[in-house]
Order: C-alpha cells, then sequence, then structure tokens
DNA sequence: GATGAATGAGCGTTCATTCAT
DNA sequence: AATGAATGAACGCTCATTCAT
C-alpha cells in the first residue's frame, strides 16, 4: 500500500537531517527524530524498513537534489569554462538556499556507512557532469586527467569553502567567489 | 602504586580509530573500544574523563602528527613552489603510512563533535604553513586570496584523493600524483 | 496503541518498596525493580521519568494512602481526645495491614532524597490533622505548643513502636497499645 | 599490624559521615569517600575489611559517642526526675555540637542495614540509661510499661525534634526544650 | 602503610524495533 | 495508516574491590 501522508515522510527525513547536522549520526535516535517531526517512531517504520534505510534515503535524496539544482541548466550548447561557470553559480545558490544539505551530505559522504550506499543510485545523477569533462577534454580545453582527479578540484573546495562559510555564518563574497572560480579553472584547465 | 601504562592508552586510541573507521562514529562504543584494545571499559576512564575526551584528544593528536610530518621539513631557506612540492610529497608519504589517519579525521572534522574541539590546538601545529602561504604572497609567487581559500585548493583536493584510494585499496601512481600537483600549482600560482 | 497497563505501573511501585526494604535504598537498582515486577527495565521509564521519580512518586503515594486511612474517620464531631483515639487506632490497624508501607516512609523520610520531595504534596494530606490540633488547643484541651511538638509525641513514638513489631514479627498486645495511648495522650494533653 | 595514621581513620570516617548525610547511602561511594578524605580508595581497605564493615562501625562509634555524651554524667545518687532532665539537656547540648552525627545515626537506623549491626554492641552503652528506667519503675516514679515504650516517649520525639531544627537550620529556643521536656515527662511519670 | 592503576560487574538510561489497538 | 506501549540489548559510565609498586 502507497503511504498516504507525502508531508510525513518530509517531516521525518527533514527532521532526521537537522538532528543529525546538529548532534551528529551517533547522537540521533528514532526516537528523536521522531519527536522532531511530530510522529511516532512507529511511524517511521511505516514509510522507512529500518533506521539504515532512512539514512541511506535521505542521503540518495539529498545527492539527487544537489545535482538536479546544479546541473539542470547545463546543456550541451555551452561552452565549456561557461559550463563550469554556471555550475559554480548554481552549486553556490544551491548551498545559499539548502545550507543543510551540504552540511549533511559531507558528515555522510565521511562516514563508513556512506558505503552501503548503490554508488551507482548517486552517480547517475551527475552523468551530465561526467559527459561535459568528457567534452572538456575531446576539445582541448581541460587538462587529459582521471575525472576523479577533476572533481577533486571543482567540488571538493567550493564544498569545503560553502561548509567554511555555513559554519561560521559569514555570507561569501562575490570577490572570493571570483577568486575561487579562477583557481579552479587554472587547475583544470589545458 | 603501578603507573600509567603508556601502551594501554595508545592501544585505546588506535582501536578507537580502526572502530571508527570501520564502522562509524555511530556504532562505536567504549565497550567495543576496549574489547578491541583488551582493557576493561573502566580503564579507558583512567586515561579520558568520558568518550568525547577521548575522541577529540585522538583528532588533535592525529592531527598533530600529520602536521609534524608534513610540515617539519618545510624550513624558510626552499623556494615556494618546492617548498608545496615537498609538503605535497610529504602528506603522500605520510597518507601511505597512515591510511587510517586520514580517513579518521575526515570523518570526525565533518562531524559536529569537531565543534567542541579548541581550533587553536590543532591551528597552532599548522603555523608553518600558514607562513609558508604568506611568503608566497609576499614575494609574488602565490595569488593574492585568502588562506583558506589557497586551503581549499592544496590540501582537500589531494586529501580527497588520498582517501579515495584508500578505500579503494589501489595505489596512487606517480604520474596522477604529478598531474594532481600541477592541477593545485596552476589553481594558487600568480 | 495499547493503553497503558495500570496493573504495570502498580507492580512496579511495589517492588520497589518491597525491595527497599528488604535489602535498602542503595540496594535498589531500576534492572532488579524491574525483574520483581515483571517487567522490562526499559518499561520502567515510561510510567516514570526516572529513578528518583519512580521513588518520590512512590513516597508520596504511600503517605497519601496513610493519610486518608487513618484520617478518613475523623469528624470535627468528635471529642478530640476520641479524634486521637480513633486515629491511633487507625495507625495501628494500617500498619497491621501495611507494615510496609511503614517500613518504606521511616526509611524515604529518613534519607536526603526526601528532600527532593514537595513537602505541600504531603502535608496536604495532613490537613485534618493540623485542624484537629488547632481545635484541641482552642478547646483547652491540649497544650498550647507548636504543632511539631505536639507530633513528636504523638506519630513518632506509635510509628516507632510499629516499626518495631514489624521487624520483630511479634504483634502488638492490646495493652501495650493501651499504655501507648495513655502515655500519648499524656505528653499532649492540657 | 595496627594502623599507624588515626588521624587518616577518622577523615575516612568523619567524610563517609558527610556524603552520607548529605547525598545519601545509595550515592556515596568507596572512591567519593575516598576523595573527600584525601586517600586512596586502596587505603581506606587498609582500615576497613569493605564498606559495610565501614558504615556498620562509623554508625556503632558514632552511638557509643552519643551514649557517652549523654549518660556519662548521670548516676545513681540523681533523683530520677533529675537524671531524666539532665539527660535530656545532655542529649540537647550534643544535638548542637554534633548534628551530623544525629542526622546519621537516623538514616543509618533506619535502613535495612542496621540489621547487620549486633545490637548487642550499641545496647551496651545504654545500660545505664535501662537500670535509671528501672529504678523509676520500682521507686513508683515511672509508669509501669515496658522499656521500649519508655524510649518511643523519651528519645525519638527529642531526636525528631533535633533533626527537624537541624534540617531548618534554626536552633532550638529554651521554652521549647522547656516544653518538650514536659510532654515527656508527663508521657512517662506514672 | 599507602598508593594510583586496573578490573568485571553492575549502574541508570536509551536504543532500534515490534506489538496491540 | 498510525499510534503509544513494550522490550532485550546495548549505551556511557561508576562501582567495590584487588593488584603491583
Amino acid at each position: 500500500m502507497r503511504p498516504k501522508d507525502e508531508t510525513k515522510r518530509e517531516a521525518i527525513l527533514q527532521s532526521a537531517m537537522v538532528l543529525i547536522n546538529t548532534y551528529g549520526l551517533a547522537h540521533t535516535s528514532i526516537s528523536k527524530i521522531a519527536k522532531e517531526a511530530g510522529v511516532s517512531p512507529a511511524t517511521i517504520y511505516i514509510y522507512f524498513a529500518n533506521k539504515e534505510d532512512l539514512l541511506t534515503t535521505l542521503y540518495v535524496e539529498v545527492r539527487r537534489e544537489m545535482a538536479g539544482a546544479i546541473l539542470d541548466s547545463i546543456d550541451e550548447s555551452l561552452e565549456v569554462v561557461d559550463a563550469f561557470r554556471l555550475l559554480w553559480e548554481n552549486l553556490l545558490a544551491y548551498y545559499l538556499a539548502y545550507p543543510d544539505h551540504f552540511v549533511f551530505a559531507e558528515q555522510f559522504h565521511n562516514a563508513p556507512i556512506v558505503d552501503s550506499v548503490d554508488p551507482a543510485e548517486v552517480d547517475t545523477h551527475f552523468e551530465p557532469y561526467v559527459r561535459l569533462i568528457e567534452r572538456g577534454q575531446t576539445q582541448g580545453q581541460l587538462k587529459n586527467i582521471p575525472a576523479n582527479l577533476i572533481n577533486a578540484f571543482v567540488f571538493y573546495p567550493l564544498t569545503e569553502l560553502a561548509k567554511h562559510h555555513v559554519k561560521e555564518g559569514t555570507p561569501m563574497e562575490d570577490d572570493e567567489l571570483e577568486a575561487a572560480f579562477d583557481c579552479a579553472w587554472d587547475a583544470i584547465r589545458a
């Protein structure tokens, strides 16, 4: 049977994310999530098979949303550098709108539990990004290096910057964003 | 009276790190650490005030060791680019020798518990690195951008690469290292 | 959902009282209470916030029951001496029926934990007794002394006698009861 | 071998009493007593066989001191009523000087652990008191009732009054003492 | 005699999960 | 679908006691 109340499901996921960001995976229990979401602990088991399922589902959905927000406006007609630039700005806009998503994704990504997520489930959504890199390399605009290296100089530095500003509660200034993009682009351009 | 057994303290810290890397902060309990270390749970409380103290102590010590291994051979007589290059190689050597340290530090760094560590306790040990950046900027070899930006393009990408290879169990090839350094240097050089 | 099982709550309170009377406050743990009551330790926390809440609740309920049993039949139409005599007999009957209550109340009353009970919660139920003393003093049948002094010569001696007989397992003979009442009345009468 | 440092033994007993009066038997551990007394937990086991031995020893010594302070000045040349009056004043003086002793003795006396004390060890010291009662009864000044009844109207009421004033931190006024003695004497005199 | 180190057992409490309604 | 009741297992931590010096 299909669950009735979609808002309840969302409340559970959202509460889990907030608690995990605030107190950590280790101190976030089902009953606390239930209380925060305003439902019974038992209700959570109607929407998710168990705690791990809840957490990994949350991670996959967050990653999917992030990928969509960042990549949806990227298309093959754009110059590679402009595509990267757009991607960069999308990422920034997203982090401003949903800082929680970044913080959660980073925590989860660095915990062993991430291994219980099928990488394909996440990777699929980043497919346009992979194609962008391939195009940049074929066209000679990007260094001819493994994709994960490109990754390491595009996503992680910005993610790190974003996290830093979220934590400090300070906004990211335009010129810092500009400088950061220059660094990233210098790092990977041919 | 019996003197404190320093090897016991080390066994506790080491066991904690291994378990946290394997099962995560959330699934690493005092009694599991004790069992892994071959001591009684009560013994842990002779060496550490409580679980948080144990974890933060572990983090600070790991960071200190990392800083030492990476920075000790850096001195002011080196050209800036050579200093960065040396630092890069030190980092790689360290990660090959102590991959656990990287994995643990990343997990801890991305969990909320990191906020209970006094940043100064960690930052002090990276002071030589900060001075290196300043020198590079005064001498015009580095971009004139905030230190945390430089950071974001030097440490995090390599850390990320290192983590990736640790997880996959694959070695990092010389040419990948070379390519990665080129990216990093291109990112930050003036 | 399942409704709360009131018999379970009672079993917990009763088990706590029995164990405390037998082994003392210091040696009565939640898990022992749970075992004695035939429930899980966790179940106790459905009915009580924590151990202290369980103990103080037990004390207040015991005191309330004692007050009811002793004072309910006292009314203002009785002569003061007859009222005291009736109270005396009620007390005796109650101690014969529920010796555990006396023993527990005394142990609790003499332990520092009693300070965490709001005195008002207990005192309210002894209000008729306070009024009886006031009446006896206004009518000139009782000595004009503070209420706690009257108390000290009415309740505590009998309580002590009752405890003594409970402990020894001997019954209180009619003539001892008679003699005891005479002492008490001689102590407080004008 | 005889323990060397008598002050250490006293410090342990005194610390135990203070902690038990403040936090209760249930929350007073050997290691807390040791810390309060400024010794090692292991040292306590040089002076006492185990925790129970420490506690019962403390109780017996407190009772002995109380008996001595109260009864030493009583001798057979005194009129019975004067003897009771003197005893009364001694008791008051003692409670003013050592309120802790009263509070501890009452707590211990009402806990099941008291059963592990040989009553004879305590009763011996109250022998003069028992003889006083016998004399009073033979001479016809006291009611002809069991000794424990006399007890119940002499010691417990005053003890209760004393405890009350200790807890409230208020002094006992002369006239209250006077009134209390009158009550007690009226209770037991022939 | 005196100590701090060391411990297995137990503490009060919360956990993830299931049950009964 | 949704709930609060219920639980055995596990949590972080402290216990009374002993060990090694």
